[in-house]
RNA sequence: GCCGAGAUAGCUCAGUGGUAGAGCGCGGCCCUGAAAAGGCCGGCGUGGGGGGUCCGAUUCCCUCUCUCGGCA
């Protein structure tokens, strides 16, 4: 049977996915669903980096901007609200073109996600105050003696992780490392097609350096002063960009630093998307040499498409 | 031209007669409900060139080159 098409376009940040994006869905009738953690909020345009305007006139993009910045937002709603779209889309005769960064979003799209066990902020608060007390190693033996697997994987420094799989103990009663086994992919009923842009490292980051100067010229202060008047979500508030800012409007250092820190951030953040996506072997790559035009980039993926 | 200081990692610099570190930078990796987050690992080096003393020199001596101060 002939199997409906999904395609990735993935890359580290300020690659040039969004642009390259817009050709390519134009080209296979396609639409754009974010893929990408920090795009999902709203009045975050500049720091995120959203597609322009007119880049979302001329091909329809979803999950951009609908998210309140003060809301948290994770893995599991994304995945529940991307699939919706995706259906969504074929339904309507469209192809569904994932664009983004985020490593995990796109795993949990194709590889599927260990079912339902929600955050449960009683438990975790709990947990971290234990963490607070007695120390990192208290935790992680707390979980050897429930789950010897999760924790040989996960580092006694990496707390946010052994909380996790504590909370998952409690709430499951089963060790999240059986529960992680249960995943269903989209590979079975989809063709999935998945590129990652790339280019050489340094290019990359003179990339990631124009990016930056370019937020800064298109009022990058003004946005994040206007949100830091509200509490923002945790996750909102980890964007690049804003919590370097907050430090310069508290008086820390000087603006000067802010930018050095916006960037320095923004190379080393590339560097582990880029981690990220090596070891996924279904990934084609498509590096880009300096002086090449969204327009025929699009052009070599879609001849790989068929 | 003279006097002084220096030349060690990508950068700023420590230190030692037994072939070297620190911060920043950088590189590699892990990742399942905060993922632009969080965590782990890694010194990446013909110690400015040449000669000498010494068992042995990055360290001591001489010389050349260069850099930075000051005086002309």
């Amino acid at each position: 049977m002939f199997k409906k098409k999904i395609i990735f376009l993935l890359g580290p940040t300020a690659i040039g996915k969004s642009a390259i994006a817009v050709h390519l869905a134009k080209k296979i009738n396609a639409q754009i669903i974010s893929c990408d953690s920090m795009q999902v909020y709203r009045s975050m345009g500049i720091v995120t980096s959203q597609p322009s305007s007119t880049q979302r006139k001329r091909v329809k993009h979803h999950l951009l901007g609908v998210i309140n910045a003060s809301s948290e937002y994770n893995v599991a709603r994304y995945r529940k609200d991307a699939l919706v779209i995706c259906n969504k889309l074929f339904r309507k005769g469209k192809v569904p073109l994932f664009v983004g960064g985020t490593g995990l979003y796109y795993s949990v799209i194709v590889d599927g996600i260990f079912p339902s066990v929600a955050e449960d902020k009683i438990i975790r608060a709990r947990l971290s105050n234990q963490l607070r007390l007695k120390g990192n190693n208290y935790l992680h033996e707390k979980l050897s003696k429930v789950d010897p697997l999760s924790a040989k994987k996960i580092h006694p420094n990496d707390s946010r992780r052994v909380i996790r799989a504590l909370e998952v103990y409690m709430k499951a009663g089963a060790p999240i490392s059986a529960l992680q086994k249960s995943r269903v992919g989209l590979d079975n009923e989809y063709e999935v097609k998945v590129f990652a842009l790339n280019a050489k490292r340094q290019a990359l980051y003179d990339k990631i350096n124009q990016r930056v100067s370019k937020m800064f010229n298109s009022g990058l202060i003004n946005e994040v002063r206007r949100l830091l008047k509200h509490k923002l979500s945790k996750t909102a508030f980890c964007a690049i960009g804003v919590r370097e800012l907050e430090g310069y409007f508290n008086g820390e250092y000087s603006l000067d630093e802010a930018k050095r820190l916006i960037r320095r951030n923004s190379r080393r953040y590339a560097k582990r998307q880029l981690t990220w996506f090596r070891k996924d072997k279904r990934i084609k790559w498509i590096n880009i040499k300096d002086k090449q035009r969204p327009g025929e980039i699009a052009k070599r993926i879609w001849k790989k498409l068929y």
